[in-house]
RNA sequence: GUGCCCGUAGCUCAGCUGGAUAGAGUAUUUGACUACGAAUCAAAGGGUCGCAGGUUCGAAUCCUGCCGGGCACGCCA
């Protein structure tokens, strides 16, 4: 536990005796204990921490909240060893003042756990998987697949250093019609290069990358597949076509370094009669019909509109199927909790897809979707439509080409995936000061170029005088280096992985404040020891949350 | 028409399980390098939190309605 959270406990619990005290001695009444908070207030000349208790008791007792907080107050007993002050202020607040020596605990606590400061085991090791970009093996990564990329990869971090055990998840969407459509456009590529005058499907994948995929293909075998018959054709230029596919948004994905711990491949569904066993499983369950030749599930009955079609009457499975059917292999494999993140524009199949978890059994809640707004990519200020058939669109490659990974990674994950994201390559593009990533990085350039210069031999914690960190600018820094572990489990219980790019922010804006107004290699030995101290913790923290956003924490640039 | 997301400083966005004087970056203006990196710091101005009601001791935050923008409503995926 973090010693932040560990005060706030502490606080909590001479709350609630100071509650039943008053309670017991007439003072105060409550049936149960109000649901109050402790939480570091947003002005410090609130004091380190403080409490609502007194505003959620005033109804009850037909008190004001000021007088409530008095006769708190006045219940607290034999903490004058820890609590330096306890004031009653605004509305009906009360304000807890610690001092700071709790706060230097923080110092040695970071040097020592080094690379491990910041992680807790909040989740327990609860098995969470995480399915992210699963985008179309036909074609090219765009910005959606991107921003896709930095959310869920960031996430996995947040949540792996937040104690859970986490398994990263592509779905190889490898089944069904966009395959087919691929199929034809494969072999309208093929004919094509090979001479043959034949029109390219007009829903076909107009990319270029496709013709790129098929002159490989040509280089390899040839024409010798121009006299095969069209379905085994079609079928061979799929597979091969496919493996160069993949192998190149692995690729891709890895210099952007997301790496996948599971490949799951739906046509894999299909082959193995998953599907036909999920279909059974929910006819058993007395949730299917037949329509007009298909097969229905009864969506309806768990809130939704219309129902939906399991089996099309052309007797193949549709989308919904193989998705109802993986969801299940998910749990199945004892997931406890299942992460998808969707572009909004999936955002109908959400509820379908928890009534589905539901007929089968789970609880919809464990399921959980974070839908990402789309990316809309600005070019001289005019807004670039992604489309995939017309193949023109940036893709994830050439962004880290023309940005950098650091850059695009830092904003991705910089805004809420609620939020519509505006990706400005021209400004992407110009390495200024513009750019969040760099005042970040810079802090942990400058913090290394200060250790280097320091001639300084190692001291031992416990004989560093930490008390004499007692200037504004490093008391603060130390505040928002104990935050960062419950920065982290707050961002993995919430899935907001922005909140800590936020933190970065912070944390580098306030080194900088504090390099400008103090001294590290003053002649002052003592103050000199305890700030390199500081000034590593600060390193540290800093790396430790550029780790977790996947961006570089360079020690000079 | 129905559903989901968004609307906060000139611009880009945080803040949303209700809390104290609504924050940051950027832009603008003004200061700070003969000491550890000026890719930095300090300071100023800039707001009917889309609008209108409601709930509450207290609303940017919750509820209702409306306005504006985006997305989705297929036996596509």
């Amino acid at each position: 536990m973090s010693i932040l959270t560990s005060k706030k406990e502490q606080l909590s619990l001479e709350i609630v005796k100071a509650l039943r005290q008053a309670q017991a001695e007439g003072q105060l009444n409550f049936t149960e204990l109000p649901d109050f908070t402790v939480e570091v207030p947003r002005e410090k000349e609130h004091g380190d921490f403080a409490t609502n208790v007194a505003m959620l008791l005033s109804k009850e007792n037909h008190k004001a909240p000021r007088e409530i907080a008095q006769i708190i107050t006045e219940h607290f007993v034999n903490v004058q060893d820890w609590l330096e002050k306890i004031e009653i202020a605004g509305a009906g607040f009360i304000n807890f003042y610690l001092g700071t020596a709790w706060l230097y605990q923080v110092l040695p606590q970071v040097i020592n756990e080094d690379e491990r400061y910041g992680c807790s085991n909040f989740g327990g090791g609860q098995r969470v998987q995480v399915e992210f970009v699963s985008a179309n093996p036909t074609g090219l990564l765009h910005m959606g697949n991107a921003r896709g990329a930095a959310l869920g990869d960031t996430l996995c971090n947040v949540l792996a250093a937040a104690g859970y055990e986490v398994t990263r998840e592509f779905y190889i969407n490898d089944a069904g019609n966009q395959i087919e459509n691929f199929g034809k456009s494969l072999e309208a590529r093929y004919l094509q290069l090979l001479g043959h005058d034949v029109v390219f499907p007009e829903e076909g994948y107009h990319g270029a990358d496709l013709i790129e995929t098929v002159k490989n293909i040509i280089a390899e075998v040839g024409d010798k597949y121009l006299g095969v018959e069209a379905t085994l054709r079609r079928e061979f230029l799929i597979q091969k076509a496919l493996q160069e596919k993949l192998s190149n948004i692995k690729k891709d994905l890895a210099r952007f370094g997301v790496e996948y711990d599971v490949w799951f491949s739906e046509q894999s569904l299909h082959d193995s009669g998953a599907i036909a066993q999920t279909i059974q499983e929910l006819q058993q369950k007395g949730l299917v019909y037949e329509k007009e030749g298909a097969l229905w599930l009864k969506t309806t009955e768990f809130g939704e509109e219309k129902d939906e079609v399991l089996l099309r009457s052309n007797g193949l499975a549709t989308y919904f199927a193989a998705d109802i059917a993986y969801h299940q292999n998910k749990f199945k494999r004892g997931f406890e909790k299942v992460i998808n993140i969707w572009g909004a524009d999936h955002h109908g199949h959400v509820a379908r897809m928890k009534g589905a978890m539901q007929a089968l059994g789970y609880a919809p809640e464990d399921l959980h979707v974070i839908l990402m707004q789309l990316v809309r990519l600005l070019r001289g200020g005019e807004i670039a439509r992604m489309s995939k058939r017309s193949g023109q669109y940036i893709t994830l490659s050439e962004l880290i080409d023309e940005v950098g990974r650091d850059a695009a990674r830092f904003f991705f994950v910089m805004r809420s995936p609620d939020s519509h994201l505006d990706f400005d390559l021209d400004l992407a593009k110009t390495e200024t000061a513009d750019n969040p990533v760099y005042y970040v990085q810079y802090a942990h350039a400058r913090i290394n170029s200060i250790l280097l210069a320091s001639t300084e031999e190692p001291v031992a914690s416990r004989e560093v005088d930490f008390t004499l960190l007692k200037e504004t600018e490093e008391i603060a820094l130390i505040r928002k280096i104990a935050e960062f572990p419950d920065e982290i489990v707050g961002a993995a219980v919430n899935y907001e992985p922005h909140h800590l790019t936020h933190y970065a922010h912070e944390l580098a804006s306030l080194f900088h404040s504090f390099y400008n107004s103090c001294r590290v290699l003053t002649d002052d030995a003592a103050l000199r020891q305890a700030r390199l101290f500081l000034v590593d913790a600060a390193r540290i923290t800093l790396r430790n949350v550029l780790l977790l956003l996947g961006v570089n924490a360079p020690e000079k640039m």
